[in-house]
DNA sequence: AGATATTTGTTCGTATGTATT
DNA sequence: TAATACATACGAACAAATATC
């Protein structure tokens, strides 16, 4: 009579016992570097065997929230999750429904002014000198085409080294998930394997007009530079795309084969676990 | 070539499995509704042993890629991550850092407004009265704390309908969060639990005028009511922040004990697993 | 440096549950 | 009802990693 659950509707043990362990967590105040009982333990307190309690874990630790270590003293400790497994786990969402270039800038072009005026004041000059490193890598044309694929790369990189700065870890989330998206999606990889001085040229421009004016503590101004620059680039990117887009399919739209188009994520997509 | 991958550093067996299984449906191609080859097929091709192979099939089942049922014919199934998943994913993201109020309004700020010019004619009469019907939740003074209680979780509903019809997944998924936070975060919770009558009077009022100029077809107007209400709900709900912190707080800011500040999610962080 | 103890990691054999036919 | 195909769960054994002495 386990009426205590009504419809129970086939919970799976391990998700029952995953949820038990997010409990376990919340009701003793754990934090990260804290340990979980050790699996001997939790077979005895939750009545499972091995393989069940390993596989709820198994579930916490892809879920970022948990990693394990063998040996004395070891066992599994609680962690917060980290950016980059944030934007895996957020990248599998997109999987089967990769966002359009416009998609993308549409947030960015919200996001990103925002950013740079939540900067104030907080970057010093080792900050700028890592900004202008960067710069220095597209700061001439390019003299091949693998050289401009890496320019686009490095570009994008500034954009991440201003969300490192970012105190708000929300809006900092919210600028860094579509710059690692234009990282991986294939679209752009078709738009960034080709020549496209202007892109270069203009992006290069807006940057170090940002940086001056972070420089001079004009946060103001620099945000506009960022929406100016925003603006620029989805012009720019959205042309391209149009351009391949034309050259690339062909004349007939039925294609209801089984290729998904999940293009979306070639570098996200992978390693479900990492260092340590 | 760094030394970016000197050594493999042990990767965790189920974590290769996993990826191998990931790079599988990449590269065949497969799509939300396909199945994965049984375990017993994995076992031989991947030559891990059914305990190993099934923590590496949890993992990705805690991440929403796939589900599995019993019985002939079935097996592993691909699925698309749902927006639940999403959501329960990245507020683990923050279990431990919660954003604060101020947090949250920055983005909302930017970027509801957007949401709503991307909605122009998306809307039909079913709609609206959807909308309407939300709303008349809070026309009228509460009665008792519950009920006020409840019309702020109606209020964010509102805002809840309006995401589910944006054409942007990027930009619905990055509005739905922070009002889901809102909904779940213990902040908001001792707010909400107290009388705070222009709250609501404010939030209907800009709601009331938003339909009608939805309604009228005028989605620029529209936006920029929606400006103007995220304005002025982040005024009122900073201001009650500040007042209930001077209220709880006590003079000692000294509280270096393990007591962690996840307050954050309360509904969210829980079921791993849910329907099927 | 080496031995040992501790704890997770992996495997196998077996039994049970569940859905299809 | 029975047979079948598949996942789910258990328990015991052994392997590998790592901290400590």
């Amino acid at each position: 009579m386990t009426s205590s659950t009504p419809r129970n509707q086939r919970r799976k043990r391990t998700a029952v016992i995953g949820d038990a362990i997010k409990e376990y967590i919340a009701s003793h105040g754990l934090g990260p570097g804290d340990r979980l009982p050790q699996e001997s333990h939790l077979i005895d307190v939750l009545d499972a065997s091995k393989g069940t309690i390993r596989e709820a874990l198994r579930g916490l630790e892809s879920q970022g929230l948990i990693h394990t270590r063998t040996g004395p003293g070891g066992g599994a400790f609680i962690t917060e999750v980290t950016d980059d497994r944030a934007m895996e786990l957020l990248s599998n969402y997109f999987f089967f429904r990769p966002p359009t270039i416009h998609d993308i800038y549409q947030v960015r072009k919200q996001l990103e002014p925002t950013l740079v005026a939540s900067l104030d004041g907080r970057l010093d000059d080792a900050d700028f000198q890592r900004l202008e490193s960067v710069m220095s890598f597209y700061d001439h044309p390019p003299a091949s085409l693998e050289e401009e694929r890496q320019q686009r790369i490095k570009e994008l990189e500034f954009h991440l080294l201003l969300v490192d700065h970012c105190p708000n870890p929300l809006l900092a989330l919210m600028c860094r998930f579509p710059i690692r998206l234009l990282m991986s999606l294939t679209t752009c990889q078709r738009i960034y394997d080709q020549p496209y001085p202007e892109l270069r040229r203009q992006g290069h421009d807006y940057q170090r007009r940002l940086v001056d004016a972070l420089r001079r503590g004009q946060v103001e101004t620099a945000s506009d530079i960022m929406a100016e620059h925003m603006q620029a680039a989805q012009a720019l990117m959205e042309e391209r795309e149009a351009m391949l887009d034309k050259a690339f399919f062909k004349a007939d739209a039925d294609e209801a084969g089984p290729s998904h188009e999940y293009l979306a994520l070639s570098g996200l997509f992978t390693r479900t676990d990492e260092k340590n």
